[in-house]
DNA sequence: GCCTAGATGATAATTATTACCATCCGATAC
DNA sequence: GTATCGGATGGTAATAATTATCATCTAGGC
């Protein structure tokens, strides 16, 4: 299994596709295309640094100056939710602590954050401290499973149920 | 690579022995033994689900009703130091979002949060949706690296001489 | 062009975490 | 055991990130 950091290379390409597709992206999710949008998705596909959301409100700024944070953040909260974006982890509303040394790994659900512990055999070889990773020194690594448990599939349907019989009355 | 949930069924064990070296681990790490200390981590090694500093908080109030909200977080934080316990993901302290939809994962820099994309060819087949995975339905992964990025290796030996020469005078 | 549901900007409110500082107490030396 | 002192704690203020609220605006359908 081989290691490396993806380069920012090809990523204009990527970048000026995506931006291309944007606009019918939103339409099928049921989303006006405002100017806002588009400058928050631009300046997030030009970005390689996983920008904060006040990143990318410093970014939007220069053409738009109007644009107001509050904005920022919710553009790209509903980026996620219609998939045109994704957080880099999903556990960043409160630290997470844990008790148990051993190198392990976490399945987290989506919904309700709940995080359990899991263990891969075999994983602990995929990397090792020598690994080639130009110009960062790895230290550990654990691998995050994004999930939904059980209860909360249970509510969601539910949830469903009830909106598709809302709708129908 | 067989992947499963890891039961809670010998935890305690382990909590038990990690209760009689924390005194000495404590003392090795040039930290006072207090009671709240020794609570907290008692806490922290009787969950198994993660909590944060609120939830520590409420247990341990439960047998130290005087204990300051402040205290644990500032203890948390300090376990993680002397590296008797650790964070489930480095990141959370601001949402960090990312314009790259294909799978991927990421290195960030402990220090300064640096996040940069990594490709691990093979990883891809280690889990799949249909993965054994008791109580939680899969929907993605992602390995996150923790490093210490050049820059940031630089200033910390740096500041290491100084501290040294400093100590010295 | 007109209408309306949804989007935005400005700002207040909330939540998690850290800073501050007076007081306290665990560890060391006597 | 007692004195001493630097680190630890509690209470609270301050900060930072995010979300809620609401009046106003505008994209998209007619
Ligand atoms: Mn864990
Ligand atoms: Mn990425
Ligand atoms: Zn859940
Ligand atoms: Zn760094």
């Amino acid at each position: 299994m081989e290691l490396q950091i993806i380069s920012e290379g090809r990523r204009g390409a990527y970048a000026k596709r995506r931006m291309a597709e944007f606009a019918d992206r939103c339409r099928q999710g049921g989303l006006a295309v405002t100017p806002q949008r588009l400058a928050i998705i631009e300046a997030l596909l030009a970005a390689t640094d996983h920008p904060r959301a006040e990143t990318i409100f410093a970014a939007v700024r220069k053409l738009h100056p109007h644009i107001s944070l509050a904005t920022v953040h919710r553009t790209l909260e509903t980026l996620c939710q219609i998939g045109e974006a994704r957080k880099v982890t999903m556990l960043h509303d409160s630290a997470r602590y844990d008790g148990n040394l051993a190198p392990h790994h976490h399945v987290v659900c989506v919904r309700c954050r709940r995080i359990r512990d899991v263990e891969i055999s075999g994983l602990e070889r995929v990397i090792d401290s020598n690994a080639e990773l130009k110009g960062f020194r790895p230290l550990g690594w654990s691998l995050e499973i994004q999930a939904l448990c059980d209860s909360c599939r249970k509510e969601a349907s539910d949830a469903r149920r009830r909106g598709r019989r809302q709708a129908l009355k």
